[in-house]
DNA sequence: GACGTGGAATGCAACGTTGCATCATGGAGT
DNA sequence: ACTCCATGATGCAACGTTGCATTCCACGTC
């Protein structure tokens, strides 16, 4: 009832039985009486008892949180993926600790390591700057999934989408609509992110598919995945007059700058150029012209993720061996290139 | 080094001193000479000691954590929020940990008074269901925080923006286009959030102002904040065939919803229909056009409520009376307005 | 009537840390 | 030489909880 905190020690001094008694009622485990338990129950109930997690943590040797790493919070699609997350986490009555890497390789290798953090019981990361070998190099004990990325040697569980066939999927979409100059936009070359790099691989198989040469002034770096380099590279592109007739971004986030970017020149969409973005995130069907784009199974990712770290946290056995999480997607097409 | 965890008992027998001197060495309290530092610094190297959170915790009678109850992380305007708060916590040794009350009343009592949840040394909460009364019936002893939303009778801590004078500010923008025909776009009589109530209440005042009366077809009531609610509002003003040249939205998400009904139905903005949004989250700016929207000061927001909590946490002192933080906005016009 | 049985309740100890009080040591002061 | 003191190092206890082992009691059985 009231704010002042109560312990099991007040319940028992209450309900006049031992302390071991009222901790067996809390937690339901061993024989008790049902008019005991009824007693014990008013009492607790009276005192507003609720337990103290610091001191349950200390004796279970667990902390109940799990940690997420992402390069930024605000980012629609990690936001998205977090509130899932969050919500999938406390059916699980697990508690979810939200970190921020900003794609620095310093803060992600800090995370891993565990140092200066708090100690998480699992961590779920989806690593930006890292190289597979920094990743395996700098894992710390504490079970760990990658979303996204592929962990090396088998260190740790992975969910992720195929990213090699939704890529080829998006463009065959674009392919099929006609279109031929079709911008790959979102390359990474100075990360050793391997995410973008498959996506480019499924561009490149639909175009030679198609019998099309990839062309290189169609492939344009960006240095992170928000608006503003989609709008800049988008910028670039028909600053250089290289001609396009669509653009594949590798980000809805990307795909949106570069469709800014597009309205401001009055190119019409998808008009005079079709745009195919990647994520799901919500945005895309707001934008306008509505986004065609990659939707991942957010909630599949989360969801695995969790059962991942459940089966490494709670099964003492031999562990068995690092898990590859395929999780379904499919392409939304929308008004940005059916318009 | 290795993933095992070193306690303080096997660094101080490794160093060859006592526990107590390890704690001292770490926590850097106490007398310690130069040369046994050293010693049991190597020592602490060496195992890679990192302090059990769980003990620390248990002994200091606090968590280390702080709760963010919002409505719902994917939100833009929340997950920027949060993603400052977060970074803001960790600067002051806090781990944010964050509920997502999805404008459930129950969700939001529950967490005021802690029921189920984990523990956390303070709350700072985005009330969206509860009326103030509800939020001063179950407070708990925990540092509060309130966001937005004043608490009646001087319950805890506030921080918002000075709500009336900003819709004014930006209903007195749209009247200085020439705009007439101004609809108001959030209204939720249904809820007991003061809010939309306030922003209302600007709107009202700046067309009184202006010798405008209030017409109450142009004043429309959604169920949440979202782009849905924006379009379907906005749709139902144009179906009814109600004359507007304006929208000032009480959220970003539903002027982005307005803006893509106004698309749909062939209008031009700004030229047939000025738009203004409020919250100034990132999608506004790439928005087409780009959304005229009241941006609050985020970062202040967050430093301030963790500031509160921080004053309430460590001041054992005869707490302070609450006080009600007013942080600054500007209106940032944008080509949804002036094209 | 003694004994075994099993359910119910309890006591002890430990999880890893830190506040407080105590103890050891060596140098300065008389 | 003896005391005094400052500094450095240590031991004890406690934070609130739960696993394990024990005790207690009532009941049924031989």
């Amino acid at each position: 009832m009231s704010g002042v905190t109560s312990r099991l020690k007040d319940v028992a001094a209450l309900a006049g039985v031992s302390i071991r008694t009222v901790s067996n009622v809390v937690s339901g485990s061993g024989a008790v009486a049902e008019h005991t338990r009824v007693k014990v129950q008013a009492a607790l109930d009276e005192l507003g008892y609720r337990p103290n997690v610091a001191a349950r943590n200390l004796r279970a040797g667990r902390t109940g949180l799990i940690g997420l790493a992402i390069p930024e919070l605000h980012s629609p699609y990690f936001s998205e993926l977090a509130g899932l997350l969050v919500q999938a986490a406390q059916q699980r009555s697990w508690t979810v600790v939200i970190d921020q890497t900003f794609g620095d390789a310093d803060a992600e290798r800090r995370l891993l390591e565990g140092t200066g953090g708090r100690v998480v019981d699992g961590l779920i990361i989806s690593p930006w700057a890292l190289s597979p070998e920094d990743l395996a190099a700098h894992a710390r004990g504490v079970p760990l999934v990658f979303l996204g990325e592929r962990s090396p040697g088998g260190l740790a569980d992975r969910v992720a989408v195929d990213n090699v066939p939704a890529a080829d999927e998006a463009t065959t979409h674009l392919l099929g609509l006609g279109r031929r100059r079709i911008a790959a936009l979102g390359l990474q070359p100075h990360l050793h992110n391997g995410t973008a790099r498959q996506r480019h691989e499924g561009y490149t198989a639909a175009l030679r598919r198609a019998g099309i040469a990839p062309d290189p002034a169609l492939e344009r770096t960006v240095a992170t995945l928000h608006r503003e380099d989609g709008y800049a590279a988008m910028s670039a592109l028909l600053d250089e007059g290289v001609e396009v007739d669509a653009v594949f971004a590798f980000s809805d986030e990307l795909a949106l700058g570069a469709l800014h970017c597009a309205h401001q020149r009055g190119l019409r969409v998808p008009g005079d150029l079709a745009v195919v973005g990647f994520d799901g995130i919500d945005d895309a069907r707001w934008a306008h012209p509505a986004l065609t784009t990659v939707v991942p199974d957010k909630r599949q990712i989360t969801e695995r993720a969790l059962q991942c770290l459940a089966d490494r946290i709670y099964s003492p056995a031999p562990a068995v061996p690092p898990q590859d999480i395929v999780v379904p997607h499919r392409l939304e097409i929308r008004a940005s290139t059916v318009g």
